[in-house]
DNA sequence: CGAGTCGTTGAACGGAATCAATCGTCGTGG
DNA sequence: CCACGACGATTGATTCCGTTCAACGACTCG
């Protein structure tokens, strides 16, 4: 969980800042000056940028132990919105804060610096599984992906219809799949755990 | 461009590693000792994993311009295979060269943090566009956040077929919702600009 | 001058979204 | 303790729109 680390990172395990935030309340503006970057402990935050012809764009909806808004490292001011979406708790690491551990404490530059990168690598590998056109394909694609390689078993802690949302699928499309699957014995299920054949 | 910044943060202009990679040929496999990590100069590289079923899946295909393989920073070994697809000229970037730079540099450090941050933050908007289920407000949608936000134009400077690639569809697709944006007075094409309106 | 590629349009098909309905489960409050 | 509502899981029927196949003109490049 990225905001496990970026506790850790950062902060001494208790002292890091908090903060409730209501459905359609502001984290920040686009425009603000930014001070800080984010994580949402739980809840829904969505990111989105207003164009000059009134158009808004969303760029991003950080979910329960994502983090948001660390571009505003390099930057002096938000270039989004940000609003709750549901009752959310987010956590606040303040650029000074951030910016002074980087400067003075080079591993932990290095750790954030593999974080960075970690989440590249997946949402690039997110991006890819989007250009596979089948459903079918693009959710076996997926299983194979986050399975355990030694027993083939993959263990669904989430609702179905999250994943389905992730895989950007509609939820009957996704079900739909995963009952053929199991009827052309490529899958096996039991209860929320899934075996790969 | 990233690769541009890659070069600047670590190397002094010209003592750059380059390598000329035909089609087909690997850059690294999969369990490899994982020394450096790269950029596309010119071409392509794909990235893909062969799981234990011997399916293998696409993690990313690396363009001009991209690096790949950041997260061999922190990692021993390589968790993919990189093969080009056409004949590429990469650049190589050692690791133990940039973690020297990372940890005497502090400054390059928090530049390099703010590039992968940047990426982070583009790659989630891509998805994000992805979501976006009709073809024309998803490229409406794009087209919006790529304008010039004073002047509302848009210079296409690679071939349309390979933006409709980007944002996962058909070229025909693509030709033909801009040909219908264009009747709706929507936009307004001279050559390779695009005016929205 | 031909090969290759981009840009463009037409026609047809297929598969995923959508609308809709049902069932089970869980938590809440009267 | 039961009734109720909310939501996840599931299946059916229908619609729609983007892919695919196909064909053609324009342009570049060797």
């Amino acid at each position: 969980m990225i905001i496990d680390t970026l506790d850790k990172l950062f902060f001494d395990a208790s002292s890091v800042q908090k903060q409730n935030i209501a459905p359609g309340q502001y984290v920040f503006r686009q425009g603000d000056p930014a001070p800080n970057i984010y994580a949402v402990e739980s809840g829904q935050v969505k990111l989105e940028r207003y164009t000059l012809e009134g158009r808004n764009i969303i760029m991003h909806i950080a979910n329960a132990g994502d983090s948001f808004a660390e571009a505003a490292l390099s930057s002096e001011i938000y270039h989004c919105n940000a609003t709750a979406i549901v009752p959310s708790i987010i956590h606040i690491y303040p650029k000074k804060n951030i910016l002074r551990v980087l400067r003075s404490q080079p591993d932990k530059a290095e750790e954030y610096i593999a974080l960075l990168a970690s989440q590249v690598r997946a949402l690039r590998t997110k991006l890819e599984i989007r250009n596979i056109l089948s459903a079918r394909e693009r959710m076996l694609q997926h299983f194979f992906l986050i399975a355990n390689p030694s027993t083939a078993e993959i263990t669904l802690n989430m609702p179905h219809k999250e994943i389905a949302g992730e895989l950007g699928l509609a939820h009957e499309t996704f079900y739909r799949e995963l009952s053929k699957l199991e009827k052309d014995g490529v899958i096996r299920r039991r209860g929320n755990k899934i075996l790969l054949i």
